[in-house]
Order: structure tokens, then sequence, then C-alpha cells
DNA sequence: TCAACTATGTCAAAGTCCTGACATTGATTA
DNA sequence: TAATCAATGTCAGGACTTTGACATAGTTGA
């Protein structure tokens, strides 16, 4: 059992930082465990659940929606190619930039995988009072804004 | 400029997973960011604020206070002693856990790199308006309470 | 007492991710 | 038109983190 804090107000374990990064943790942990049982990992299943709502994106702007770098999407991509679940085209007409698309076998295993991940949604969902939702998510958005910038 | 979303309401990128991801990813890069500056990395960072917090805490403690694993937090805490920023005994009387504690050049490095992560939380509760603060943390421990069980 | 269980520290291997760098492509501008 | 700029894909290297495993130390209960 942890020691208790002396300190409450002026603990570091108080502060926004910190509980953002821990309910953060608690996430990853949850959908780490619950896709696992379906092969993937986190990236990965993000990475194919930003395709399917955005078909034809490409590595950079898959980079951009999961918050990882063009490099970190890069290898991912591959492994998702190299499974079978993503398709993208070997040369394109104009730019570099290649569109990517789930195959059927991506569709379906997502489908698989979203199961268990809506389930993780729906026990943060029912974890904080309804009334609250709709603001604790303009307040996440409101967090990102004023530190992207 | 990326596509609008067909489907606001059914879109994954409009999900309490994904916002809070989204906020967290934004947390750590203005960290990384700020902490580079002092020569810290941000596991490094929250290690040596934890063990201001609370001195004596061992290895697993810590393990665990920061999310990480205990292999982790076991190379992070011989690059700190390395640098002569934390110090334990090499052996101790009873059990394994050996406690840490700051030496002065660490909580000296520890305070000038609290000035810059501060201004990041004061950036965040900036953001988020007033007396909305107190519900956000206690939905952040809500949330990680539903998702630890 | 002794066996089972839990907790801790550590090692090894693999995976993941990042920084830095470079070449290519398209857009912008002088 | 030509030069500059921005964006993309990719390679190489290193740093970080995790999973898995093992030995050690303390606790618990038969």
């Amino acid at each position: 059992m942890p020691v208790e804090p002396p300190h409450p107000a002026e603990d570091v374990l108080e502060h926004v930082g910190y509980r953002l990064k821990r309910a953060h943790a608690a996430l990853r942990g949850a959908m780490d465990k619950a896709l696992r049982e379906h092969g993937l990992t986190v990236p990965q299943y993000a990475c194919l659940e930003v395709l399917a709502a955005r078909p034809g994106m490409s590595n950079a702007d898959l980079a951009r929606a999961t918050f990882v770098t063009r490099q970190s999407m890069n290898v991912v991509m591959r492994g998702l190619e190299d499974a079978g679940l993503i398709d993208r085209p070997g040369t394109v007409e104009t730019g570099r930039a290649r569109p990517a698309d789930l195959t059927a076998e991506g569709r379906r295993l997502l489908h698989a995988a979203q199961e268990s991940v809506y389930a993780i949604e729906a026990r943060m969902t029912r974890a904080v009072p309804g009334q609250r939702l709709a603001a604790l998510l303009e307040d996440f958005d409101r967090i990102a804004q004023a530190l992207d910038g």
C-alpha cells in the first residue's frame, strides 16, 4: 500500500498532468490487453480504425491522426501490409503519397477488435456522470489545443 | 488539411478514448520539449518528481507511481544514479528494496525543470473553465478506476 | 517447521518509437 | 522560367519500453 501524501494540495500526484497521465495509462493498458487477443497492437488498431473512417489516407496523414511520427507509422503500415490487412498501390500517378485502404481481411479483423475496444469505451463513458461527458470531451480538446500551440 | 468526418457522432475521432489520447499526446509533446532543455526525459523527470514528494521509495514503488514496468524504471534509475541525481544504498539490512533519494544536484535540477513543467501545467489549468477543473480531475480518476479493475 | 505464495531486483531479447538525415515531389514565388 | 519552400517517404541509429524469465527475500498458512 502506497504512503499517503503529506501535502495533498501541493503534491505532484494531485496535478492535472499526473491525473491525465494516469487515465491514459489505464486506457492504454486496457486496450493493450484487449487487442492482444486479436493479435493487434494499439498503433496498429488505431491505424485500421482511422483508415476505416477515412479511406485513402497516406502514411503522413495517418501519422498525424494517431499522434506518432511518420517513421513510426511507416513500420506500422509495413506490418499491416505484410499481414494483408491494408493495401496500397506500389506507385502513384502524382505525388509520393500512396493512399491506403483496408482489405476484406483487415475489415473483418477490425470489426472483431472493435467489439473489445468499444466495450472499453463504454466502461469509460459509464464511469463519468452523463451530464458531464460533453464537457469532458470539450476539456480534452481545450487542453490539446492549449498545449499544441 | 484533413478531410472532414463523414459521420461525426459515429466517427472514432469523436470518441472519448481518442480525445484522451490526443490530450495526452499534446501533454507528452510539450513536456518532452520543455525537459529536453534540462537534459531530462519525461520518465526521468517523473521519477525525480515522485521521489521528491516521497523520499525513500524503491524501484518497484516508483514504477507503479509512474505507470511503467519495474524493468523500465530500473534503467531510468540507473541513468539517474550514473548522472548523480539520485542515490541509494548498495545493500540493505532487510528485503531487497533499496530506498532511493535525491542528491543535492538532483534536487537542483528538479527545481529548474519544475519551472518549465509547471508552466505547462498552468497552461492546461487556464485552458479549462475554473468551475470545471475539480470535475475534470474527478473524471480522470473515475476513468482510471473503471479501466484498472 | 516447512511449503506455497507474493514481492522485488535483474537479465535478455524483442518490439516500438524517436531524432536526424536525405532524396523526391509538388507548390510558391521572384 | 527558375529558385525556393513545404511536404512526403524512407533509411540509419539510438533510446526507451515491454514481455518473459529467473533468483532472492519475506510472508502466510497448513
